[in-house]
DNA sequence: TCTGGGGTCCTTGTGCGA
DNA sequence: TCTGTCGCACAAGGACCC
């Protein structure tokens, strides 16, 4: 027990800030003529998936993460695009210019959520439901797009709070939601009790099984579980986790600056691969990007891992780690590559993903000997590409390995993020 | 209906040295 | 010398999040 722990901890006020329909609300304000329509943004091919869906696409049960080829099947009538990852970045930086006014301890969740710690604030500006008010008419006004937002004293009761807070799309109608809500102090467990168990972070549908099996469908239900049984059933750690959920207990501190674990590419082909010949390109277009990524961060991976997809949708992963920190193409290939020898394609490959983790600083300034020694200088090779690329932009150069007609680098953000296009 | 891409965290199994 | 055990690091996979 932390000297911490039986203290009082000092009340903070967290808000949690959630754009409304993010991408399609950015996609309507250079395309006003849709307003009103069913839209959807994501993936256009069959195996794509909807990153976003406006909420009257929603009452036709189209919802993020769905297959395109469901959502199409749901609403025919709607009007699909591909996705602009990079003007959504470019917003959501405007979102975050808001933000910024009002706290700097702001922690980004994803392009349309962050968290804010506003609890030093108060004084300037107002108790936590006024800074939310002023904060969604700010990026109302400036920037023409709608947000919702949670005030309560931890993150996980702000989240939730945001969630209540939001427009509801039903069959019949589109209810406009709150837009702002605040769960006071005193009112926590009131506000928790009722809500489907479902709802506490960290449950996802496997979990959610096994709660059902133990009798626990809402959130009151976890104070009368047998805690026994819930520690066998989820495991300790978990088991702990949710009980505190379930009283509203959630002390992490907003985080503003968070460094990457970890640093992947993966991508998913319109039609699988069946030969080593094709997936060994793909490992050179993937490796490259990844090393391109880490180097750009100036991060070396200890840890390199591969991860297959096979037709059926079993996915493998097998990982290599050595002793000294990589971040270059070449480097990357030649820990892969035995690996991918043991693989075989002929079942068919849908996805193909390089990563990297153990994150320190790269290893690979070259030492007398290494001059010496005749081998290629690719850390030179790859400064060289890196300036090309940087002057040129990411398709002007590429490991030639890579090549097959369609393009030299991976699909990075700003292009098919959400599953391939068909031609592919 | 058939499942993306970017991540994080946790659990379990295994190998190895003390 | 052999065996058991403990702690640690790593590998692999699962679950979850947006």
């Amino acid at each position: 027990m932390s000297p911490s722990s039986t203290e009082p901890r000092p009340a903070r006020t967290i808000l949690h800030a959630d754009m409304d329909a993010f991408f399609v609300s950015v996609e309507l304000r250079r395309r006003p003529e849709l307003a009103g329509k069913p839209v959807v943004v994501g993936g256009t091919g069959n195996r794509g998936v909807v990153a976003a869906a406006s909420y009257e696409a929603r009452r036709f049960g189209v919802h993020s993460a769905l297959p395109s080829s469901v959502a199409r099947r749901r609403c025919p009538h709607a009007v699909f695009l591909p996705g602009d990852h990079a003007l959504y970045g470019a917003v959501s930086a405007q979102v975050r210019e808001i933000f910024d006014r009002y706290t700097p301890l702001v922690e980004p969740l994803s392009l349309d959520e962050a968290f804010l710690d506003v609890t030093g604030s108060q004084r300037l500006f107002g108790p936590g439901a006024e800074i939310a008010a002023q904060i969604r008419a700010a990026v109302r006004d400036e920037l023409d797009l709608g947000c919702c937002i949670g005030v309560a004293r931890n993150k996980f009761l702000a989240k939730l709070a945001s969630v209540e807070a939001k427009p509801v799309a039903r069959p019949d109608r589109i209810d406009p939601g709150l837009g702002v809500k605040v769960v006071e102090a005193g009112s926590e467990q009131t506000f928790l009790d009722p809500l489907p168990v479902q709802r506490l972070w960290g449950v996802g549908p496997a979990t959610l099984e096994k709660l059902h099996r133990l009798g626990v469908v809402r959130v009151a239900d976890l104070h009368v579980v047998d805690r026994t049984a819930l520690q066998s059933t989820l495991g300790a750690n978990q088991a702990g986790h949710l009980l505190a959920l379930a009283v509203g207990d959630d002390d992490r501190p907003v985080e503003p600056e968070r460094e990457a674990k970890s640093i992947g590419h993966e991508e998913t082909y319109p039609h699988d691969k069946h030969t080593a010949v094709e997936l060994d390109r793909e490992l050179v277009r993937l490796a490259d990007a990844v090393a391109q990524r880490l180097r750009a961060q100036g991060l070396g991976a200890r840890t390199i891992t591969m991860k297959v997809r096979f037709a059926g949708f079993v996915t493998i992963t097998r990982s290599v780690t050595t002793a000294d920190a990589v971040d270059l193409a070449p480097d990357i290939l030649g820990l892969l590559r035995p690996v991918l020898e043991t693989i075989d394609p002929t079942p068919g490959v849908r996805l193909l993903g390089v990563s990297g983790s153990n994150l320190t600083t790269p290893s690979h300034q070259l030492s007398f000997d290494d001059v010496l020694d005749a081998g290629p200088d690719w850390s030179a090779a790859t400064s060289a590409l890196d300036e090309i690329r940087g002057r040129f932009g990411a398709d002007s150069i590429g490991p030639a390995s890579s090549l097959d007609g369609r393009g030299l680098n991976v699909v990075t953000r700003g292009g098919q993020q959400w599953g391939p296009d068909d031609e592919r």
